[in-house]
DNA sequence: CGCTTACCGGTAAGCGCTTACCGGTAGCTC
DNA sequence: GAGCTACCGGTAAGCGCTTACCGGTAAGCG
């Protein structure tokens, strides 16, 4: 009665049941900690579990219990080489990614990534894809229309990231306002930077834009001559910081004294732009990012930026999402506190610890 | 008979069945394309599918059909301290995982992430969960003994990243060796230098010993000197490669000549820490890496490396899975080529377009 | 010593989907 | 015009699991 066979097909809990000499409710029970088994039923599933090395199928336990403890991830791949130069973006993506996967294993959840090219025209129906084998999905930047989600989120609760609320689903953001205001507040209260450049990040970025708009905000209030516009748009890439610093040199433009990019890839490709040409950093141009990717202590020199929480970013993602889908509500709109970090590429020698006055100021905000 | 109740509770192929007037096979057919419906058919259920915003259960469907159309992929994240300074090891890993994505989704699939730390110690009960989740699983490194690879495999088909072969698992890597041999080759050959140290992985890699006995037969057999050893242990990580030099200039050592690191990321910790103690890059020490990752060329100075084909690696990994999955095998021992990268960190003063000699060198091996 | 109460554990239904099987209808052929 | 073929489409079984419900046994009480 406890022979080996069933070498083929796949293992069932009734597999298990058998040689356990029990009911495939008490295996089930025993496997999920439910009612009050004597110790020895226990006990001889247990065993029967570890010697036919039983794992129990997740689909069944999803079709049954309607709960697949997975979230899907969705976001933009970089350009439309798949294999070529991929150097894009990489690093801020992944790490909200890292932040999601952490938080959602303390739940037991497991997270379903899915990038899609930026030309990839059927995104919906990916999406829907990964509707279909999740619980709830969380879309980076601007991966649908208002209209999308909206017809997406009564199939699953949605979180986006960096958008805004829409009344069918849910935002985590950070304070990008209150960061710039003091970035620039630094570079212009501090160090007396009098012409300062925003080298822009796609513009159809809801992040993007809010940065933009507290940069010129608080720059023209505190009268200095800023430079930005169609020429300095870039693309959050490396690349794309590079191609506006090396077409505006070519043009013969004078830089500004700092220039303020829209994040830490920009900053990249900007110094490394500025190298080529000799051009020093801090001391001929600043250059700032934002983001405060891993690397940016790792440039020359260390890059000052404005500190978003991107773990935690993602980790409040899937917080959110975990508390719609277990308590059926969660919380709209989410926004994460930034902080100023001074280190050597706009003009300050050397990091000090904590940054002086203005960057609590980052705090403010909101 | 078409009221737009059913407002609360899952949407199903009943629903969409009763809408269009038709059964749930024919639903069924017309979403998967099978038999050959009537167009009047085919486009009711359509529209039906529309109307109602149908997405279709994927636990349901796997249930039925044996497969999800998920792959696992299990991999280690940085250190203990989940949410600080996580800046390890992250460029490499998260470059492969998006290969494997962007294979995947050529099949249809979606790829099932989970990443566990380095002293969680129910490791194997959480891959149990990936696998059960999954229909085959993609470890990264050392993920699980030898032993704990052959309980699992009989669950689910295992591929191994830069391991070896099991009888129960197949394995994708990169020609280590064959790379190592032309960077030791170029180093001694055509630059010269005399002293080489190897600034090594996680001693329990793989890949990292297969690097660390190519370097020492290759300088040892070219005649150079070599340092390596417990002083000279690393941990691919940044952090890792700076503390062994800092520690060997603190106890007044001299460095050799050139400094072979395990990987990248050793290296940018090399030379941050070169930097700090005023030790020019290549003119005083020269520095490599090995992996090729995507900040290597916007280092100072850009890094020479053997370029691993990273994205490939994981596309490999996954389509040799799959083909495991779907015809039932798969190729069990995967070998990528590599290439050396010279760029200047090396002593060489400008990147040409295809490096010379040794280079294409590094194809002859396996 | 007999009945009640409580506690385990088994039986069976059902989660949403795919598909084998079969019946009905229409179009063809002779 | 009748019979055959072919093609659609419906019915129902079953994928592996959870759990409501219920029956049996043992312990407790009077």
């Amino acid at each position: 009665m406890a022979e080996p066979k069933k070498a083929k097909g796949t293992l069932t809990i009734y597999d298990v049941a058998s040689r356990a000499g029990v009911s495939i409710a008490s295996v089930s029970r025993v496997l999920n900690g439910q009612g009050s088994p004597r110790a020895e039923t226990r006990e001889r599933v247990m065993r029967a579990v570890r010697d036919l090395k039983f794992v129990p199928d997740g689909a069944a336990r999803a079709l049954s219990n309607g709960l697949k403890e997975v979230v899907g991830v969705v976001f933009r791949r970089g350009g439309e080489a798949l294999f070529e130069d991929e150097d894009e973006s990489l690093l801020f993506i992944d790490v909200i990614n890292r932040g999601i996967e952490v938080a959602a294993q303390r739940r037991g959840f497991d997270v379903l990534m899915s990038s899609v090219g930026f030309n990839d025209e059927n995104v919906p129906t990916r999406i829907a894809a990964i509707a279909g084998k999740s619980d709830g999905i969380i879309l980076h930047d601007r991966m649908l229309s208002a209209a999308g989600i909206a017809r997406l989120a009564d199939t699953v609760p949605i979180v986006t990231l960096a958008g805004s609320p829409t009344p069918a689903s849910m935002n985590v953001r950070c304070d990008n306002a209150s960061g710039m205001r003091a970035l620039v507040r630094h570079l212009i209260a501090d160090h007396g930077y009098r012409s300062l450049g925003y080298l822009s990040g796609r513009a159809d970025s809801p992040d993007n834009r809010a940065r933009a708009r507290a940069f010129e905000t608080g720059a023209i209030a505190a009268g200095a001559q800023i430079q930005a516009g169609a020429a300095w748009q870039g693309n959050y890439s490396a690349a794309g910081g590079a191609n506006v610093i090396l077409t505006l040199l070519d043009g013969g433009k004078q830089l500004p004294r700092a220039i303020v990019c829209a994040n830490d890839q920009t900053a990249l490709g900007v110094m490394h732009a500025l190298a080529r040409r000799g051009i020093k950093v801090p001391d001929d141009v600043a250059v700032t990012g934002f983001d405060d990717v891993p690397v940016a202590r790792h440039m020359h020199p260390p890059l000052t930026t404005v500190r978003q929480p991107i773990l935690a970013l993602g980790a409040t993602a899937f917080d959110v999402l975990y508390s719609r889908i277990s308590a059926g509500h969660g919380e709209p709109d989410v926004v994460l506190p930034v902080e100023l970090i001074i280190r050597e590429s706009c003009g300050c020698s050397h990091t000090p610890a904590h940054p002086p006055t203005s960057a609590s100021a980052a705090r403010d905000g909101t």
